[in-house]
DNA sequence: GTTCTAGAAC
DNA sequence: GTTCTAGAAC
């Protein structure tokens, strides 16, 4: 028994304010430390019940823990279980040791599998023997079956530490927990589970795990996307939902509602604000009369495009004109809806995918002012500026001016606006320039005139991404062959204006078609995005383009566009991304963006040359989840040098350098070192667990 | 991207 | 003579 509580002399009268902690955590969270630090300096006498040593020194059983523990409490010391306990079967056991005198504690080092594992990796004379190379396959296998105590399981306070500092704050809780005092009861720390690590990725093989469900309250996993009713009831109040999805016919229909939101991903779209009806005091009545008409004009020669009038507050009144007005006029309700929330969001907030946003500008095209124009302005981060001013100086009443999104903009990173349009309304507002004094015949004819502008500039954009649009596409992103995987990223940022159309299309394109090569033969996997190449693509009416796709690059293309036709390829098919066995070890530069997921024991006969391997086992291959931070960071991700393409050959895991690929696989099918910690940062590695059972 | 193959390296 | 690489071809 592992008895070394400070003191033990003054127990008899300490027992009713006994507590027994449990803690919770894999092999390297921290619980040994957290006993050791807690007992050092506190106060209480604590008992620590480790089973590693339980027996004599040496690892025993549940049994003697349950023992020891209740031997302790009837000795009035309180207790920490020091044992992993991360499955519910493994607590329930020790919550029995709870009676009316004996508080039931649980503290959850619920730290990330990564820094277990490097802990755990690292360390050395560990009691339980547990270090070194099988340290990752222990941790990960327990972490697999983690359970997160529960109140309901006879806790009476269970605090949940997912960071370091939340540890600190925990261990200095018990530090200071004195002989008499007692903690507060509840669950406290609890957060919402990160979903950026890889999400997406653990979907796809199956890993999200109980502790991303466990701890949310319900909601905290609600999809960035939201759903067809809330985007309904964000537009008409929620009460009125039902009923609006119950209506043909009614007036409503002007704006019903977003079906399948991914279906729509396609469809040119165009959110604009009303325009004047704001800070230039336009009457709301004749201004809903305009959009409506020029709406009615427009959606007709436009295909499928779509129109969307965006306002920020639930109870505009111009919202509710041009619905019902829209209503009486039949416009088909597919094609112009109205849409409550804001129009730098509209994506992020609501689900809403619009390629084209319009800006309420003023004349001087400049930042600043309020409402839509500031908003729009400080969305889209100063290269809409800069854009601005290389298409127009300022812009007068009644006119339009179209300016390509730049790639950088978070606007276009985040929301997928392509092209903003500034458009400058009539002024009825006498503080403003260009004020009409109350000269409605005037404003009127200037107010047609802006709609007319700002449609016919969507429909420049519209006409000249048509091909684009009319690809017969599936509305499912895309496909994975084999293994690694790469982001198409413009390499340089300065190009010519033509370049930099090829290279927006790019992008905007590998936005909708998310790809993902997923690799079998799992031990460790990892996700990350190799460089691409390639930034041209064939758009055939486009003579600056530098590059050409190969045929052979195009594979995932097709499967992206039609993944029923490949069935035997995909794997399967989630929101808007496909998964895909990829066929070779090495597929960059394939069209579109994709993302790869490979293993790590590289033991693949299509693995032939040093280019292969350093694509996967250079700095040239990047986590997904570094190159997603460096866009939302800087908009765009850094590609190296394809130089380190032709480095030498060296193990990715005990760093060794061979002559040739031959000797570099016979090695690595024998080295046995423990992945780098490079590796095991940031959630690079994924732990699956292979035939055998065993993991890796 | 892979395959093919000449010639370099061993 | 055989193994391996790297560039051309596809």
């Amino acid at each position: 028994m592992d008895v070394d509580g400070k003191s033990s002399s003054k127990g008899e009268e300490e027992k009713k304010n006994a507590v027994v902690v449990i803690l919770v955590g894999a092999p390297g969270s921290g619980k040994s430390t957290f006993c050791d630090h807690v007992m050092r300096v506190s106060t209480r006498p604590w008992v620590r019940i480790c089973q590693d040593t339980i027996g004599n020194g040496k690892a025993g059983t549940k049994t003697q823990c349950l023992t020891s523990a209740a031997a302790a409490l009837k000795d009035g010391k309180s207790v920490f279980i020091d044992r992993c306990n991360l499955d519910r079967e493994q607590h329930a056991d020790f919550v029995k040791l709870g009676n009316p005198q004996v508080d039931m504690h649980a503290v959850v080092l619920d730290l990330p599998a990564k820094l277990c594992i490097s802990r755990s990796v690292k360390r050395e004379g560990h009691e339980g023997n547990l270090q070194g190379g099988r340290a990752a396959a222990v941790v990960n296998r327990m972490l697999q079956k983690k359970e997160l105590p529960k109140l309901s399981e006879g806790f009476s306070r269970i605090a949940f530490c997912q960071s370091e500092s939340d540890v600190q704050a925990a261990m200095d809780t018990y530090s200071a927990l004195g002989p008499q005092n007692t903690l507060p009861s509840g669950s406290f720390g609890q957060k919402n589970p990160d979903a950026k690590v890889q999400l997406g990725v653990m979907k796809f093989l199956k890993k999200v795990d109980s502790p991303v469900n466990a701890v949310s309250k319900g909601d905290s996993l609600k999809d960035s996307v939201t759903t067809d009713k809330e985007n309904d009831s964000s537009s008409i109040g929620r009460e009125e939902v039902k009923g609006v999805e119950e209506v043909k016919g009614g007036e409503d229909l002007a704006f019903s509602s977003l079906k399948s939101t991914s279906s729509f991903d396609n469809v040119p779209t165009l959110a604009f604000p009303s325009i004047s009806t704001a800070d230039f005091q336009f009457d709301l009545e004749k201004a809903s009369d305009i959009i409506v008409e020029k709406v009615l004009e427009f959606v007709t020669k436009l295909g499928n495009a779509r129109f969307v009038l965006v306002d920020l507050s639930s109870g505009s009144k111009i919202l509710s004109l041009v619905r019902a007005e829209a209503g009486e006029k039949n416009i088909d309700s597919g094609k112009f809806l109205t849409f409550v929330g804001d129009i730098t969001r509209l994506y992020s907030g609501g689900g809403l995918r619009c390629n084209v946003v319009a800006n309420a500008a003023n004349w001087r095209l400049k930042p600043g002012g309020g409402g839509v124009n500031a908003a729009i302005f400080s969305a889209a981060g100063p290269s809409l500026e800069t854009a601005t001013m290389e298409r127009a100086g300022s812009l007068a009443p009644g006119k339009a001016v179209v300016v390509p999104l730049p790639s950088t903009s978070p606007l276009f990173c985040r929301e997928g606006v392509t092209h903003v349009i500034h458009v400058l309304g009539p002024n009825m507002n006498p503080k403003r320039p260009n004020f009409l004094n109350k000269d409605y015949k005037k404003g009127c004819e200037v107010l047609r005139e802006a709609y007319s502008a700002l449609f016919e500039g969507f429909a420049s954009i519209v006409k000249s991404r048509k091909a684009f649009y009319e690809e017969p596409t599936g509305k499912l992103g895309s496909v994975q062959l084999v293994s690694p995987v790469d982001f198409k990223i413009p390499r340089k940022n300065q190009f010519s204006n033509a370049d930099q159309k090829v290279k927006r299309e790019d992008v905007y394109e590998s936005d909708r078609n998310k790809k993902c090569k997923v690799l079998h033969g799992e031990h460790g996997s990892q996700t990350g995005a190799t460089n691409g190449i390639d930034n041209a693509q064939n758009e055939k009416n486009n003579g600056s383009m530098s590059k050409a796709w190969g045929a052979w690059a195009q594979s995932l293309y097709h499967i992206a566009t039609n993944p029923e036709k490949h069935k035997n390829d995909v794997m399967e098919i989630s929101g808007d991304i496909v998964v895909v066995n990829d066929l070779y070890p090495k597929a960059p530069s394939m069209r579109q963006l994709h993302l790869h997921v490979i293993s790590q024991d590289f033991n693949s006969k299509h693995l032939k040359n040093k280019k292969h391997w350093n694509s996967f086992n250079s700095a040239f291959f990047r986590d997904s989840v570094d190159v997603m931070e460096e866009i939302d960071k800087f908009g765009r991700a850094t590609l190296k040098d394809e130089d380190i393409l032709s480095m030498e050959l060296r193990c990715h895991r005990c760093r060794s350098a061979h002559p040739n690929i031959p000797r570099l696989k016979s090695h690595i099918g024998n080295c046995r070192a423990p992945f780098p910690a490079s590796l095991l940062q940031n959630g690079r590695l994924l732990f699956a667990t292979d035939k055998d059972g065993t993991n890796q």
